[in-house]
DNA sequence: AAATACTAGACAAACAATTGACAATAGACA
DNA sequence: TGTCTATTGTCAATTGTTTGTCTAGTATTT
């Protein structure tokens, strides 16, 4: 197989842990037993390093380190197929309440220094300590929220606020990258609707719901209601979801989503999230479209359509 | 077989290596072992470049040089595609004529069928085989080039040219990761001025530079110029680039591109590239931008301001 | 003459390993 | 409830390693 030796520092990258951490479960539970070079640094294989992410995956969903550590990676691997097919949350360690703020606070930092590689490794540790509902709906949501007044502030510049956009973008991506290799889960199609240009929010939304099993078309920003209804038909997508923040007071959007909802099929969800909604809700009544103030209402309103 | 040798200038040139490190590489470790002239120049070969281009990746990605510079090119070989994620066959260098145009054809059919997964396979799938600046330069520009004229063309909709965007968008975006910096390679900024929206040319500007061993702040689309200018200040960047795609006569790109020029700190590069260059062809010359027409003329570019 | 390339040696910053100590938490038990 | 204990992650201090960069001096190329 591959031949790949990575220091310790690569496996911190890979896996999210520190490297304190790794040292110490070898050292106690024997929980991976790297080769050393001649210099007695560690050097971990590929199937080392997915054992390490097993053993955080189990961590995370509470299971304790002494336990798991010892069990053969089979075990792991299945313990962890198991574990994301019943989609049940075991005993999900609660943070503390200032444990997600700080990770805000880390990531808005990096911002301000302009630096890619540690906002996203801000972004990855939340990822892992917070599981990656509690790191979307506690520091990626807040975050993308406060760009926005605090470039207003002029708390952060203009560029800031970009590249903040941009890295969060991508990790919500590939975050978001969920394989989508078993083909027989429900479809989402989500996007903004013509001259809603802010994507962050549905960029949440779609990292969330492929989190949750849903295979997601992520379409982008401002998109005509034909065009979203065209790929709903070509995808079989049975719900859509939208977000709205930013005009609140769009004269066409009722025309949008009204045409939207005649070309679904029928049965097809419509979720509408984002800030602007309540300056549209007299619309989303109109036409039946579910609203979705936060983050944690649309999964449950995502796990309604998903029968 | 090529039977070109290169001098190390033109190393440093297609790898982003110094000629230091090249040189450090290969007395501590006999990473390459290049020919010598009657006057003890080094010459390297195609196969060497592409040793020492291995080399880099597997370093970038957190391997120890120590270590991985005693392999044989087949492992290394090995460990970039499975480095990619991809379970492809290590199809050799020299790529057909049309190898690209296969590439470029299936990403179409993925697009038309509104497929993520495929999509990024087959992308992944070209970055090994064409590497990294042949898939850049041979697929994805071309592409993202087609897109526009396609969905004018009604061969596609605009919601197949918006899913493209996002995912190629994305894979751009982590491509350019994998090559993160250590922290002292020269700084690039890379956006789109006010007014222009279309930033997928300025991101395939930041995977290539990433990749030729730039640090590159990606700022995204439609920044102001002071804006510009203050992020090169604040990560006392090298070079700036900028890519111009649409509008083509924005009248107040001028002033803009007048403002960021005397914004800019003396010595700091600024290339513009895209398709309408063409159109602001004088303000270029007027404010002393290096304009850069196509990805290679923009990589020589970067390669004469990186010192 | 100026730019480029070569060697050798020195250097500093980043990175790792080890140890021992410490703080927070959960569960057990009185 | 409070106290004890085992578990777990974190931290600081120290030592040693790895790696890229730099300088100086010489030679070659343009």
């Amino acid at each position: 197989m591959s031949q790949s030796h990575y220091a310790i520092n690569a496996v911190v990258r890979r896996t999210g842990l520190t490297a304190h951490v790794i040292r110490i479960w070898e050292k106690r539970y024997q929980a991976v037993q790297p080769e050393r070079t001649a210099t007695n640094r560690r050097l971990y294989s590929d199937e080392q390093v997915e054992r390490l992410e097993l053993l955080r995956d189990a961590t995370k969903a509470g299971q304790s380190i002494g336990v798991v550590a010892k069990l053969p990676t089979d075990t792991l691997r299945r313990m962890a197929l198991a574990a994301s097919g019943a989609g049940a949350p075991a005993r999900q360690k609660e943070a503390l309440p200032d444990e997600a703020s700080a990770f805000f606070e880390a990531a808005l930092e990096a911002v301000r220094a302009l630096d890619t590689r540690v906002l996203e490794q801000v972004l990855r540790r939340a990822d892992v300590t917070l599981g990656t509902q509690g790191m979307l709906q506690r520091v990626a949501a807040p975050l993308a929220q406060a760009l926005g007044s605090l470039w207003r502030d002029g708390t952060i510049t203009a560029a800031q606020e970009h590249f903040a956009t941009v890295v969060l973008r991508t990790y919500l991506a590939t975050a978001a990258q969920i394989f989508a290799a078993s083909g027989n889960e429900p479809v989402l199609v989500v996007a903004t609707p013509s001259g809603q240009l802010h994507e962050l929010g549905a960029m949440l939304v779609a990292a969330s719901a492929a989190n949750l099993g849903w295979r997601v078309i992520y379409l982008g920003a401002s998109l005509p209601a034909a065009e979203i209804a065209g790929a709903v038909l070509q995808s079989r997508a049975k719900a859509v979801a939208l977000s709205l923040v930013y005009p609140e007071n769009d004269s066409r959007m009722e025309g949008e989503l009204v045409r939207l909802r005649e070309l679904l099929p029928a049965g097809t969800g419509l979720i509408i999230g984002g800030r602007a909604i309540a300056a549209y809700r007299p619309i989303l009544d109109k036409i039946g479209a579910v609203p979705a103030q936060d983050l944690p209402r649309l999964l449950s309103v995502l796990d309604d359509f998903r029968k």
